[in-house]
DNA sequence: GACATTTTGGACAAGCCCGTCCAAAAAACT
DNA sequence: AGTTTTTTGGACGGGCTTGTCCAAAATGTC
């Protein structure tokens, strides 16, 4: 009987290494050419890698671009609730450090790589893929929002904030944060540290102005 | 010897009915199924209208691609300086006034099927075809901001407005119209009218908690 | 060193799609 | 009606891609 490599989620016991070593390419080549204009060839040269040995693995491309999709969706979670957790909940200079913590949720969260491929893939392959974006469009910003909007709560609550809306608020934070940044984000261009700051700078300061307490 | 159509800008003389339906075509499937996805005969199926026609006007796949985009921009860029046109420069309801034109810039410039097919094709071509949108590149964004910008300085100097810099300001409210709507946006669904006026009130409350005079 | 598992490279069939050619039909024009 | 232009549909070659098969090589395990 041949041995079906059955691309199970736990693996079959094949080498783990080369598995990611595939889905990084993977990544990498679906981003860039997007899934119709990518070919297994290209992953394979990629990732050093024989083409068989991508379908040994992941059994088809399909397949292959969903176990992409999950493994970047996993990783953004994951980094963005992270870096959620260095809020400022005691601030000592409100504009310094609310601007620092936008620095690094750009950093980490958006301009990075893969938040690069996700908005692509999502506004490219969300419709042909409805089910494989739902899972996200359900949990990705809905729950990042609110927990943004608890942190901000806190900081109304202890007085350094005038909020009617904490989640509204934190829409408009997020929003703000990108205002300099979208031609860049839309164009996959990267951006450098300064421009970061200075953009995340700006962000604040209105944001501020609409919503620190008034003396 | 053998009559090339050649794919002028003017046109040979055939029947302009045709190309128009063909390049319309063009675009709802280009935005659909993107440029590797698209094959020619979806467009011409699309378009009621033989596959050889397709050839005869425009040439090449991505001859008519490069129609298509500047189309659409064309389209867009009018689309967009003619709303500009309507901005409040004697506001009576400064709010009302300005939530009013955000909703006349969404309806007409980013929610409708040009919008959706420009951002859409900018993220995923964008960077294969540098040179299609470099014009827009150049000549898009940083255009409408200066435009919106000098209407911002107006409006400050009448005395309605408090801005330290006209040009962030207007990058910031185009950044909170589309706080509420990004994922909507990005997903590619419609938008209701009521959640268009809801999401721009939210976002010119804020402005103006932000930058109007205080009293 | 012997055995099991994985990887490799190359060959291969099947399918898709682009762009061309062509002769007949339709439409437009005079 | 007669002529010119455009459109049509179908056939076709060539190129590229996916996914499979297989035997040899590499790698790892005991």
């Amino acid at each position: 009987m041949p041995t079906v490599t059955v691309p199970d989620i736990a693996g079959p016991r094949g080498h783990l290494e080369k598995r990611v070593s595939i889905i990084d390419a993977a990544a990498c080549v679906f981003c860039r050419e997007g899934f119709g204009g990518t070919n297994i060839d290209m992953i394979a040269a990629q990732a050093n890698v024989s083409r068989q040995t991508i379908y040994n693995h992941h059994g088809d491309k399909e397949k292959l671009f969903r176990a992409v999709v999950r493994d970047v969706t996993e990783r953004i979670n994951a980094g963005i609730f992270e870096t959620l957790a260095t809020f400022p909940d005691k601030p000592v200079d409100l504009q310094a450090d609310l601007s620092t913590f936008a620095v690094r949720l750009m950093r980490n969260c958006i301009c990075n790589r893969d938040g690069k491929f996700l908005r692509k893939l999502i506004q490219s392959e969300g419709d042909r893929y409805p089910d494989l974006f739902a899972d996200w469009r359900d949990n990705g910003p809905a729950r990042v929002w609110s927990a943004l909007a608890a942190r901000l709560a806190r900081l109304a609550l202890a007085g350094h904030l005038e909020l009617d809306d904490p989640d509204l608020a934190a829409r408009q934070f997020l929003a703000l944060i990108n205002a300099d940044l979208q031609i860049a984000l839309l164009l996959g261009d990267d951006i450098a540290p300064e421009e970061l700051a200075r953009s995340a700078d700006n962000a604040v300061r209105t944001f501020l102005r609409a919503f620190a307490r008034r003396s």
